[in-house]
RNA sequence: GGUCCGGUAGCUCAACUGGAUAGAGCAUCAGCCUUCUAAGCUGACGGUUCGGGGUUCGAGUCCCUGCCGGAUCACCA
């Protein structure tokens, strides 16, 4: 039973029976806290059916409501109508709710989304920037999931071009043969740190060939180092042997170092696209727009599409030379995404805010070449992560490296953990596995409960808190309510059940039901919205109610058996549904802490 | 310069898409552990929602205008 949607049905009724029309617009919001009531229906814009002032307008309808046996009770002030609803609906909210593990999860629904996040370049280590895609990129995918979706989640991975080039040059100028084994460094730390190497010695061989007499633009092409870079990359395109295998000894040492960085995010992929493998798709694609005229070739031989029409420029898709640009290889990679899974409705691109304007032609253009799914394509824009001094600047060294952030998060997890005398009784692995759970908790809540779209600051020097509005916070009350429910269990045996509750509910106990009845729409929102921080400030509203029935209502100590199973009842199912969103997030919560 | 995004308590963020006296957390101060886990709870303090106009019963939210910050406007990715 969904209060909502009957509460609506008969307001519309009410509406029909006293002013004889049916309502444009019904405005139902939550009730604010000072009022009592938990739904209000919005009385201004009914004064033009009624022909009365709000008040009155509000009055006649709480009245009329009040004689069914959904509304209990109403006020009104001003043209606000204050609804209370009966206990015994609430109740038979809760009923359904806890006999369903899954409450909130939609079941299938045949609709396919892919969702593609993380894609990053393979020549440096993944940072705080690339958390927040991953975060947010999983998090979309799971919220999509739960309400029915299949859901596909890919990346892509860019893995060819010159920047790889630099670090295997300077790999082989200065690396002695170095590998990940040799050095016990991670694979994608390894080839980061040659990729430095790299720009160290670039920059002094253009300083010396200014010094020398050339012009800045001369020495940036001559450098010695430059140009053996570019030599890999031209022999690497014509499937020079050596290179080649040195180009996949390379990627596969960055990939096992992304693997492991994953695996601790806690993230996944079920298929992974290489650009080597699909840059040449995305040419083929343009020929064929060039042949149906949807592009056009400039004199130079390079081929142009116009989107003059659209309010944007003209934008370049293959060089005079033939070679692809970054937005022939995405074209090419979309269409074969819908050739690898047909079934699929729309892409969701995570990808960063800088990247808007390019989303934007591509679309356009997939558009224009006939795909009808282009207009579902979506790109999950999201906004910078800064530091207090602005932007991460790799040159500036200010960079927060994703495996240290993860480590610090975990280690002052671990110490605070210790510090609150939490681990008594628990094994090494447990504390270990604990720890885990609640440093990356704190992190990814962290990164997610801001609306994606909006610029965050992280700032280093104050580790992420562990109390109030965190992670850890929410985590904290599942890990209470599952010692409540195991206590239940272990003393008594009993039975998890909302039958015979006596009298009224409790206020606080209430505002828990009302916020657990509220759940599975907070997921749609959040899907339509593309914002997991909807999902993470629900969670969070909901732990901080729960918490206030906990510290004034007793549960084991009532003795009314009654009461006491239906308050049992609703913690589990409050604890069901922190789990339930927290996974969503991709976060773990524990059974105790 | 054009386009897009943002500006809310000292700080970090909300505000159900136009609704009531703008809410949380952190920080500061004052309380609550012989009752289910104090990573918790209660209270206090804290606001010209960047400024100025407008639209209407009603504006943080919509329109105009100005200011500040960011992104973008590459034959880079």
């Amino acid at each position: 039973m969904n209060i909502d949607h009957q509460l609506r049905s008969e307001i519309e009724a009410a509406v029909v029976a006293l002013f004889g029309q049916p309502a444009q617009a019904i405005q139902i919001q939550p009730t604010n806290q000072e009022f009592e009531g938990s739904h209000t229906l919005v009385c201004f814009p009914l004064t033009k059916l009624s022909k009365k002032g709000p008040e009155e307008t509000a009055r006649m309808i709480g009245e009329k409501l009040s004689t069914g046996k959904l509304v209990s009770k109403f006020n009104v002030v001003k043209g606000f109508l204050n609804l209370s609803i009966s206990d015994e609906a609430w109740l038979k909210v809760l009923q359904e709710l806890v006999a369903n593990p899954d409450y909130g999860r939609q079941p299938s629904t045949g609709k396919e989304l892919m969702v593609e996040y993380s894609s990053p370049n393979t020549n440096k280590p993944l940072h705080l920037g690339h958390l927040r895609n991953n975060f947010l990129g999983y998090a979309v995918a799971e919220i999509y999931k739960a309400t029915g979706y299949t859901v596909h989640k890919v990346q892509i991975i860019n893995d060819r071009g010159i920047h790889i080039c630099k670090s295997m040059a300077a790999w082989q100028l200065f690396g002695n043969g170095e590998t990940p084994e040799s050095s016990g460094m991670k694979g994608d730390k390894l080839v980061g740190k040659y990729y430095v190497e790299f720009d160290k010695a670039y920059k002094s061989q253009v300083k010396e060939l200014v010094a020398a007499g050339r012009t800045e633009e001369q020495a940036e092409k001559e450098a010695p180092i430059m140009r053996m870079a570019v030599d890999l990359l031209q022999k690497w395109e014509a499937k020079d042997k050596d290179t080649v295998d040195l180009w996949k000894t390379m990627n596969g040492w960055v990939y096992s170092g992304f693997d492991a960085t994953y695996r601790r995010m806690g993230v996944d992929f079920e298929k992974l696209y290489y650009e080597s493998d699909t840059y040449l798709l995305g040419k083929e694609e343009v020929m064929k727009g060039l042949a149906s005229g949807v592009f056009f070739r400039k004199e130079d031989g390079s081929v142009w599409v116009d989107l003059t029409g659209d309010g944007l420029d003209q934008k370049v898709l293959l060089r005079a030379d033939g070679t692809s640009v970054y937005m022939t290889q995405d074209i090419g990679t979309a269409i074969l995404r819908f050739r690898d899974f047909p079934r699929i409705e729309g892409q969701v691109y995570t990808v960063g805010n800088e990247q808007e304007y390019h989303f934007k032609v591509l679309f356009l253009i997939l558009g224009k070449l006939g795909y009808a799914w282009a207009k579902k394509c979506y790109h999950l824009s999201y906004g910078m992560v800064d530091l207090p001094s602005g932007k991460m600047k790799s040159r500036e060294g200010t960079v927060v490296d994703a495996d240290d952030l993860m480590e610090e998060m975990v280690t002052d997890a671990a110490a605070q953990t210790a510090e609150l005398g939490k681990t008594e009784g628990m094994s090494n692995e447990e504390i270990a596995s604990l720890t885990e759970m609640i440093g990356l908790g704190a992190l990814k809540y962290f990164l997610l409960k801001v609306d994606p779209k909006k610029r965050m600051l992280f700032d280093p020097n104050e580790s992420i808190s562990l109390q109030g509005h965190t992670g850890p916070f929410i985590q904290y009350t599942h890990a209470r309510i599952r010692g409540m429910l195991r206590k239940a269990n272990l003393n008594t045996g009993d039975r998890l059940t909302v039958t015979d509750y006596p009298s009224g509910l409790h206020e606080l106990e209430r505002n828990v039901i009302i916020r657990l009845s509220q759940y599975p729409s907070k997921l749609e929102e959040a899907a339509r919205e593309y914002s997991p921080a909807i999902v993470a400030n629900y969670v969070y509203a909901l732990a901080q109610d729960y918490n206030q029935f906990y510290q004034s209502i007793p549960v084991l100590q009532e003795t009314d058996a009654g009461k006491r199973g239906m308050r049992l009842a609703f913690s589990k199912a409050t604890a069901d549904v922190i789990r339930s969103g927290m996974r969503v997030l991709g976060i773990g919560v524990p059974d105790r802490m």
